[in-house]
DNA sequence: TCTGGGGTCCTAGGACCC
DNA sequence: TCTGGGGTCCTAGGACCC
């Protein structure tokens, strides 16, 4: 016998909208002929970063490899993912969802919250019917469809949007919490992951209900801060505040990458890192960003890794610079022997990059010329292709590869001030040695 | 989901300071 | 010197999310 968790019906209204198969919809809307075709996303990675709902009904999905996908699935179209595009129609999105309230939260590129508390008045309609005209004009302005949910927390609006989906709605009023939760399994709760999920089973519970029927106390010794928001967000009571600031800044920039196949080689595992820090840089400066730390791992076959972590000696967003360091950080782990499977490189202690401010004592020509050189280096690469350009040592990766033209020795070049990138556009390969 | 890549937040415990 | 109580900051690591 279920137990009726709320009487009222939206004490507050919160609603959660979710992009259907949001890359592989942004194309077919751009290209209607892709349109009722299995289209996916991820070629330059060589996996399916999303696939449409035409795909996934013959088994391809996100993960997978492309040449896997392409087996299940004979006429697959692949595409390469252009980002540029899908934050464009996710810049729409948010915009439309901002005409019915300015309190829309931008939680990631295909999903959001809005609160419509007590629009009602303003709309002359039930909140129910507020959320579905937000679904319809989205669908209708911008030709992708989006699943919704409407309740009275974001934990609850987002199980709701996922219940049913693609073109789902969804509403769970208050007095109707208690019947909902009883058909949401654990795993499906937004905060529970593998661990929490294993250990709710062992106290006995199945479903979200179970969950919310325990004593707050209970959620609490069990699992701190986590289980009592979650438990009081499931019961409608809304702890989590609908963000609506926008998120400016990160407060980490990695790089990882998994070899295509493992390696023991010192020389080529040192380059990968080498190249995932230029890679983290660059990152970095386009948010015009500049680190205080720098962390790196080494990932092993068996998936167990060794990560260390050292303060920069000053804020910089010059790959060059912290080359001395990720070399320190690398010889103080790598084990001769081991077999590597990854490299990770992590950026942390991020801060505005403005006028730099320099301590007494620093070598002025220096930190200019490598400002200088990471500013080439954007552009050259910008024009060229990312890794044209690149930190000497990385140059190691190129060593490998077959063509004559990527045999051509790298150059070392001094950097004078004032000197633009064009300038050495006629060059056949840079690089520049620290 | 035997494992791709990029993030965030929380907590426990140590260092250090009155 | 081992004795009180209390606070802050930082770090490592776990867990989770898209």
């Amino acid at each position: 016998m279920l137990q009726p968790i709320m009487l009222y019906e939206f004490p507050r209204a919160i609603v959660h909208f979710d992009g259907d198969a949001f890359f592989a919809s942004v194309e077919q809307a751009m290209d209607p002929s892709l349109k009722g075709k299995p289209v996916v996303t991820g070629k330059e990675r060589g996996i399916i970063a999303c696939a449409s709902y035409e795909a996934k009904a013959l088994g391809v999905k996100r993960g997978i490899p492309l040449h896997e996908a392409v087996k299940m699935c004979r006429p697959l179209i692949v595409l390469p993912s252009d980002y540029e595009t899908y934050s464009l129609y996710s810049k729409r999105m948010f915009d439309i969802a901002r005409r019915f309230t300015p309190m829309v939260e931008e939680y990631s590129i295909d999903e959001g919250f809005a609160d419509i508390s007590g629009l009602r008045r303003v709309f002359h309609a039930s909140y129910e019917d507020i959320a579905r005209q937000l679904q319809s004009s989205i669908r209708a302005e911008l030709d992708i469809t989006v699943s919704v949910g409407l309740s009275l927390s974001k934990s609850l609006a987002k199980l709701a949007s996922k219940f049913r989906k693609p073109r789902g709605f969804t509403a769970v009023a208050g007095n109707h919490i208690h019947l909902f939760l009883d058909r949401t399994p654990l795993e499906k709760v937004w905060g529970f992951g593998p661990n929490t999920v294993q250990l709710l089973t062992k106290q006995g519970l199945k479903t979200a209900y179970d969950f919310v029927m325990r004593p707050e106390k209970w959620a609490d010794r069990l699992m701190g801060k986590v289980g009592r928001d979650l438990w009081n967000e499931l019961r409608g009571n809304a702890v989590y505040p609908v963000v609506t600031e926008e998120k400016s800044t990160y407060a980490t920039v990695s790089k990882c990458k998994t070899f295509t196949s493992p390696s023991r080689n010192r020389e080529y595992v040192y380059a990968r890192l080498l190249r995932n820090m230029e890679s983290a840089f660059i990152k970095l400066r386009r948010h015009k960003l500049r680190a205080r730390v720098m962390g790196i791992a080494l990932r092993y076959q068996d998936f167990s890794e060794d990560a260390v972590e050292a303060a920069l000696n000053r804020p910089t967003s010059s790959a060059q610079e912290a080359v001395p360091l990720v070399k320190t950080l690398f010889d103080s782990i790598f084990k001769d022997g081991a077999e590597y499977r990854a490299v990770m490189v992590v950026l942390g202690k991020l801060e505005p990059d403005r006028e730099e401010q320099f301590e007494l004592f620093e070598d002025r020509v220096r930190i200019d010329k490598m400002i200088g050189a990471s500013k080439v280096i954007d552009e050259v690469n910008g024009m060229y292709g990312k890794h044209k350009l690149s930190l000497g040592s990385s140059l190691f990766l190129n060593r490998n590869r077959k063509t004559a033209r990527d045999a051509l020795p790298w150059r070392k070049i001094d950097l004078l001030k004032g000197e633009s990138a064009r300038q050495r556009l006629n060059l056949p390969r840079l690089a520049i040695k620290v």
